[in-house]
DNA sequence: ACGAAATTCAACTAATCGGTTGACAATTGG
DNA sequence: CCAATTGTCAACCGATTAGTTGAATTTCGT
Protein backbone atom coordinates (compact mmCIF):
# COMPACT_ATOMS: atom_id res chain seq x y z
CA UNK A 1 0.00 0.00 0.00
CA UNK A 2 2.18 2.90 -1.23
CA UNK A 3 -0.52 5.70 -1.21
CA UNK A 4 0.54 8.58 -2.95
CA UNK A 5 -1.21 11.40 -1.62
CA UNK A 6 -3.54 12.16 -5.12
CA UNK A 7 -4.80 8.77 -3.94
CA UNK A 8 -6.54 9.47 -0.71
CA UNK A 9 -7.34 13.35 -1.48
CA UNK A 10 -9.60 11.75 -4.64
CA UNK A 11 -10.75 8.84 -2.89
CA UNK A 12 -11.95 11.33 0.14
CA UNK A 13 -13.56 13.56 -2.27
CA UNK A 14 -15.31 10.54 -4.04
CA UNK A 15 -18.11 10.28 -1.61
CA UNK A 16 -20.91 12.90 -1.16
CA UNK A 17 -21.32 12.97 2.38
CA UNK A 18 -17.41 14.35 2.75
CA UNK A 19 -17.99 17.12 0.30
CA UNK A 20 -21.28 18.05 1.53
CA UNK A 21 -18.63 18.05 4.88
CA UNK A 22 -16.20 20.18 3.12
CA UNK A 23 -19.01 22.50 1.97
CA UNK A 24 -20.33 23.16 5.55
CA UNK A 25 -16.71 23.74 6.49
CA UNK A 26 -16.50 26.49 4.07
CA UNK A 27 -18.74 28.46 6.12
CA UNK A 28 -16.55 28.34 9.26
CA UNK A 29 -14.96 25.73 12.44
CA UNK A 30 -17.82 23.45 13.09
CA UNK A 31 -18.22 20.53 16.05
CA UNK A 32 -18.67 16.60 14.30
CA UNK A 33 -22.17 17.02 15.76
CA UNK A 34 -22.96 19.92 13.15
CA UNK A 35 -20.90 18.41 10.65
CA UNK A 36 -23.09 15.48 11.28
CA UNK A 37 -26.63 16.80 11.58
CA UNK A 38 -27.52 17.44 7.60
CA UNK A 39 -26.92 13.58 6.99
CA UNK A 40 -29.21 10.92 7.98
CA UNK A 41 -26.40 9.15 9.83
CA UNK A 42 -25.46 8.12 13.22
CA UNK A 43 -22.74 9.88 15.00
CA UNK A 44 -20.00 7.52 14.82
CA UNK A 45 -20.53 7.71 10.92
CA UNK A 46 -20.16 10.77 10.76
CA UNK A 47 -17.00 10.46 12.93
CA UNK A 48 -15.67 8.06 10.47
CA UNK A 49 -15.82 10.20 7.58
CA UNK A 50 -14.21 13.32 10.02
CA UNK A 51 -11.68 10.67 9.97
CA UNK A 52 -10.91 9.90 6.53
CA UNK A 53 -10.88 13.59 5.41
CA UNK A 54 -8.43 13.89 8.25
CA UNK A 55 -6.44 11.76 7.40
CA UNK A 56 -6.44 12.72 3.75
CA UNK A 57 -5.08 15.93 5.37
CA UNK A 58 -8.21 17.79 4.20
CA UNK A 59 -9.39 19.12 7.87
CA UNK A 60 -7.48 20.31 11.12
CA UNK A 61 -8.85 19.33 14.42
CA UNK A 62 -8.62 21.49 17.37
CA UNK A 63 -10.12 20.15 20.83
CA UNK A 64 -12.25 22.33 23.33
CA UNK A 65 -13.34 20.89 25.98
CA UNK A 66 -15.41 18.17 24.81
CA UNK A 67 -16.00 19.01 21.23
CA UNK A 68 -13.93 18.79 18.64
CA UNK A 69 -13.72 21.99 16.05
CA UNK A 70 -12.92 21.48 12.50
CA UNK A 71 -11.61 22.92 9.29
CA UNK A 72 -10.73 22.87 6.31
CA UNK A 73 -6.82 22.44 5.22
CA UNK A 74 -6.50 22.94 1.55
CA UNK A 75 -3.12 22.06 0.87
CA UNK A 76 -4.50 18.50 -0.71
CA UNK A 77 -6.92 20.64 -2.94
CA UNK A 78 -4.36 22.69 -3.95
CA UNK A 79 -2.66 19.86 -5.04
CA UNK A 80 -5.51 18.01 -6.61
CA UNK A 81 -6.44 21.24 -8.52
CA UNK A 82 -2.96 21.21 -10.38
CA UNK A 83 -3.01 17.80 -11.54
CA UNK A 84 -6.00 18.48 -13.01
CA UNK A 85 -5.33 22.07 -14.22
CA UNK A 86 -2.44 19.51 -16.30
CA UNK A 87 -5.45 18.45 -18.15
CA UNK A 88 -7.22 21.60 -19.55
CA UNK A 89 -5.56 21.65 -22.96
CA UNK A 90 -7.97 18.66 -23.47
CA UNK A 91 -11.10 21.09 -23.20
CA UNK A 92 -9.73 24.11 -23.84
CA UNK A 93 -7.94 25.29 -26.74
CA UNK A 94 -7.64 22.10 -28.72
CA UNK A 95 -10.90 21.65 -30.39
CA UNK A 96 -11.54 25.28 -30.70
CA UNK A 97 -7.65 25.67 -31.91
CA UNK A 98 -8.18 22.84 -34.67
CA UNK A 99 -11.48 23.85 -35.69
CA UNK A 100 -10.15 27.46 -35.78
CA UNK A 101 -7.20 25.81 -38.36
CA UNK A 102 -9.67 23.89 -40.69
CA UNK A 103 -11.77 26.87 -40.78
CA UNK A 104 -8.40 28.77 -41.49
CA UNK A 105 -6.91 26.68 -44.32
CA UNK A 106 -10.40 26.27 -45.49
CA UNK A 107 -10.91 30.09 -46.44
CA UNK A 108 -7.11 30.33 -47.51
CA UNK A 109 -7.93 27.74 -49.86
CA UNK A 110 -11.43 29.38 -51.38
CA UNK A 111 -9.48 32.48 -51.04
CA UNK A 112 -5.88 32.36 -51.47
CA UNK A 113 -5.23 36.10 -51.14
CA UNK A 114 -7.85 36.89 -48.77
CA UNK B 1 -26.94 3.75 -5.15
CA UNK B 2 -27.42 7.76 -6.46
CA UNK B 3 -24.03 7.74 -7.95
CA UNK B 4 -23.69 11.47 -8.92
CA UNK B 5 -21.38 12.82 -11.94
CA UNK B 6 -18.25 13.67 -8.71
CA UNK B 7 -18.88 10.45 -7.29
CA UNK B 8 -17.40 8.10 -10.13
CA UNK B 9 -14.87 11.18 -11.50
CA UNK B 10 -12.75 11.17 -8.01
CA UNK B 11 -12.93 7.85 -7.68
CA UNK B 12 -12.12 6.77 -10.72
CA UNK B 13 -8.89 9.42 -10.26
CA UNK B 14 -8.66 7.46 -7.03
CA UNK B 15 -6.71 4.86 -8.46
CA UNK B 16 -2.61 5.53 -9.75
CA UNK B 17 -2.92 2.62 -11.97
CA UNK B 18 -6.12 4.97 -13.79
CA UNK B 19 -3.97 8.03 -13.32
CA UNK B 20 -1.06 6.57 -15.07
CA UNK B 21 -3.25 5.21 -18.29
CA UNK B 22 -5.09 9.11 -18.03
CA UNK B 23 -1.12 10.25 -18.70
CA UNK B 24 -0.24 8.04 -21.04
CA UNK B 25 -3.59 8.66 -23.30
CA UNK B 26 -2.14 12.53 -23.10
CA UNK B 27 0.45 10.99 -25.81
CA UNK B 28 -2.35 9.94 -28.01
CA UNK B 29 -5.10 7.14 -28.27
CA UNK B 30 -4.10 3.62 -27.19
CA UNK B 31 -4.79 0.10 -27.35
CA UNK B 32 -5.57 -1.75 -23.73
CA UNK B 33 -2.45 -3.72 -24.59
CA UNK B 34 -0.23 -0.41 -24.65
CA UNK B 35 -2.34 0.86 -21.69
CA UNK B 36 -1.28 -2.47 -20.06
CA UNK B 37 1.81 -2.57 -20.78
CA UNK B 38 3.82 -0.55 -18.20
CA UNK B 39 1.98 -2.05 -15.07
CA UNK B 40 2.66 -5.52 -13.75
CA UNK B 41 -0.71 -6.60 -14.17
CA UNK B 42 -2.75 -9.00 -16.12
CA UNK B 43 -4.87 -7.81 -19.54
CA UNK B 44 -7.60 -8.73 -17.96
CA UNK B 45 -6.41 -6.42 -14.78
CA UNK B 46 -5.66 -3.63 -17.49
CA UNK B 47 -8.93 -3.80 -18.80
CA UNK B 48 -11.17 -3.63 -15.87
CA UNK B 49 -9.36 -0.46 -14.93
CA UNK B 50 -10.58 0.96 -18.48
CA UNK B 51 -13.85 -0.44 -17.78
CA UNK B 52 -13.97 1.93 -14.82
CA UNK B 53 -12.64 5.31 -16.49
CA UNK B 54 -15.14 4.34 -19.35
CA UNK B 55 -17.82 4.07 -16.74
CA UNK B 56 -16.85 7.56 -15.38
CA UNK B 57 -16.90 8.90 -18.79
CA UNK B 58 -13.34 9.50 -19.03
CA UNK B 59 -12.22 7.92 -22.14
CA UNK B 60 -13.50 7.03 -25.64
CA UNK B 61 -13.39 3.45 -26.76
CA UNK B 62 -13.09 3.13 -30.59
CA UNK B 63 -12.92 -0.15 -32.23
CA UNK B 64 -10.34 -0.86 -34.83
CA UNK B 65 -10.58 -4.54 -35.93
CA UNK B 66 -9.80 -6.71 -32.96
CA UNK B 67 -8.03 -3.95 -31.16
CA UNK B 68 -9.91 -1.53 -28.72
CA UNK B 69 -8.55 2.08 -29.48
CA UNK B 70 -8.80 4.73 -26.21
CA UNK B 71 -8.69 8.44 -25.84
CA UNK B 72 -9.35 10.83 -23.57
CA UNK B 73 -12.55 12.68 -23.19
CA UNK B 74 -12.48 15.34 -20.63
CA UNK B 75 -15.57 16.68 -19.80
CA UNK B 76 -15.81 15.16 -15.82
CA UNK B 77 -12.13 16.27 -15.50
CA UNK B 78 -13.31 19.63 -16.23
CA UNK B 79 -16.26 19.12 -13.68
CA UNK B 80 -14.13 18.20 -11.37
CA UNK B 81 -11.53 20.87 -12.03
CA UNK B 82 -14.28 23.65 -11.96
CA UNK B 83 -15.28 22.12 -8.52
CA UNK B 84 -12.02 22.06 -6.86
CA UNK B 85 -11.28 25.91 -7.91
CA UNK B 86 -14.54 26.55 -5.84
CA UNK B 87 -11.73 26.35 -3.10
CA UNK B 88 -9.45 28.05 -4.18
CA UNK B 89 -10.01 31.29 -1.73
CA UNK B 90 -8.73 28.77 1.26
CA UNK B 91 -5.32 28.71 -0.07
CA UNK B 92 -4.78 31.65 -2.41
CA UNK B 93 -4.83 35.32 -2.03
CA UNK B 94 -7.81 34.50 0.85
CA UNK B 95 -9.21 37.66 1.66
CA UNK B 96 -7.46 39.91 -1.32
CA UNK B 97 -9.17 38.02 -4.00
CA UNK B 98 -12.25 37.39 -2.60
CA UNK B 99 -12.31 41.33 -2.29
CA UNK B 100 -10.84 41.78 -5.57
CA UNK B 101 -14.02 39.79 -6.93
CA UNK B 102 -16.48 42.08 -4.87
CA UNK B 103 -14.91 44.83 -6.00
CA UNK B 104 -15.27 43.59 -9.75
CA UNK B 105 -18.67 42.61 -9.45
CA UNK B 106 -19.79 46.23 -7.92
CA UNK B 107 -18.14 47.59 -10.99
CA UNK B 108 -20.04 45.66 -12.97
CA UNK B 109 -23.25 46.03 -11.39
CA UNK B 110 -22.63 50.17 -11.68
CA UNK B 111 -21.52 50.16 -15.22
CA UNK B 112 -22.70 47.09 -16.91
CA UNK B 113 -21.29 48.76 -20.17
CA UNK B 114 -17.85 49.52 -18.82
C1' DA C 1 -9.16 -23.32 -42.64
C1' DC C 2 -5.94 -22.74 -38.58
C1' DG C 3 -3.37 -20.68 -35.04
C1' DA C 4 -2.02 -16.53 -32.84
C1' DA C 5 -3.39 -12.00 -31.06
C1' DA C 6 -6.50 -8.60 -28.68
C1' DT C 7 -9.89 -8.37 -25.79
C1' DT C 8 -13.95 -9.46 -22.77
C1' DC C 9 -16.41 -12.29 -19.45
C1' DA C 10 -17.41 -15.15 -15.39
C1' DA C 11 -15.96 -16.83 -11.17
C1' DC C 12 -13.19 -16.44 -7.41
C1' DT C 13 -10.29 -14.16 -3.51
C1' DA C 14 -8.68 -10.82 -0.12
C1' DA C 15 -9.06 -6.22 1.23
C1' DT C 16 -11.57 -2.00 1.88
C1' DC C 17 -15.79 0.83 2.51
C1' DG C 18 -19.88 2.89 4.43
C1' DG C 19 -22.75 2.08 7.70
C1' DT C 20 -24.67 0.23 12.18
C1' DT C 21 -24.65 -0.93 17.31
C1' DG C 22 -22.94 -1.03 21.95
C1' DA C 23 -19.40 -0.03 25.15
C1' DC C 24 -16.14 3.30 26.73
C1' DA C 25 -13.77 7.98 28.00
C1' DA C 26 -13.71 12.82 28.88
C1' DT C 27 -16.00 17.10 29.98
C1' DT C 28 -19.70 19.87 31.60
C1' DG C 29 -23.70 21.68 34.43
C1' DG C 30 -26.70 21.24 38.28
C1' DC D 1 -21.41 13.27 42.79
C1' DC D 2 -24.59 12.27 38.98
C1' DA D 3 -26.44 12.63 34.55
C1' DA D 4 -26.13 14.41 30.10
C1' DT D 5 -23.28 15.75 26.17
C1' DT D 6 -19.55 14.99 22.78
C1' DG D 7 -16.96 12.09 20.84
C1' DT D 8 -14.02 7.59 19.90
C1' DC D 9 -13.35 2.62 19.47
C1' DA D 10 -14.14 -2.26 18.37
C1' DA D 11 -16.86 -5.54 16.24
C1' DC D 12 -19.75 -6.65 12.90
C1' DC D 13 -22.43 -6.61 8.09
C1' DG D 14 -23.21 -6.30 3.17
C1' DA D 15 -21.45 -4.22 -0.92
C1' DT D 16 -17.69 -2.92 -3.68
C1' DT D 17 -12.84 -3.10 -5.34
C1' DA D 18 -8.52 -4.61 -7.34
C1' DG D 19 -6.63 -8.33 -8.68
C1' DT D 20 -6.23 -13.23 -10.39
C1' DT D 21 -7.24 -17.40 -13.56
C1' DG D 22 -9.34 -19.73 -17.28
C1' DA D 23 -12.47 -19.94 -20.98
C1' DA D 24 -14.82 -17.60 -24.89
C1' DT D 25 -15.06 -14.29 -28.93
C1' DT D 26 -13.49 -11.80 -32.74
C1' DT D 27 -10.13 -10.69 -36.04
C1' DC D 28 -5.79 -11.18 -38.44
C1' DG D 29 -2.06 -13.45 -41.10
C1' DT D 30 -0.76 -17.28 -43.56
Amino acid sequence: MVENRLDTTFSALADPTRRGMLASLALGEKSIGELAEPFAMTFAGASKHVKVLEDAGLIARRKEGRTHLISIEAKPLEEAERWLRQWEKFWVGRLDRLEAAIKANKRKKENPNG
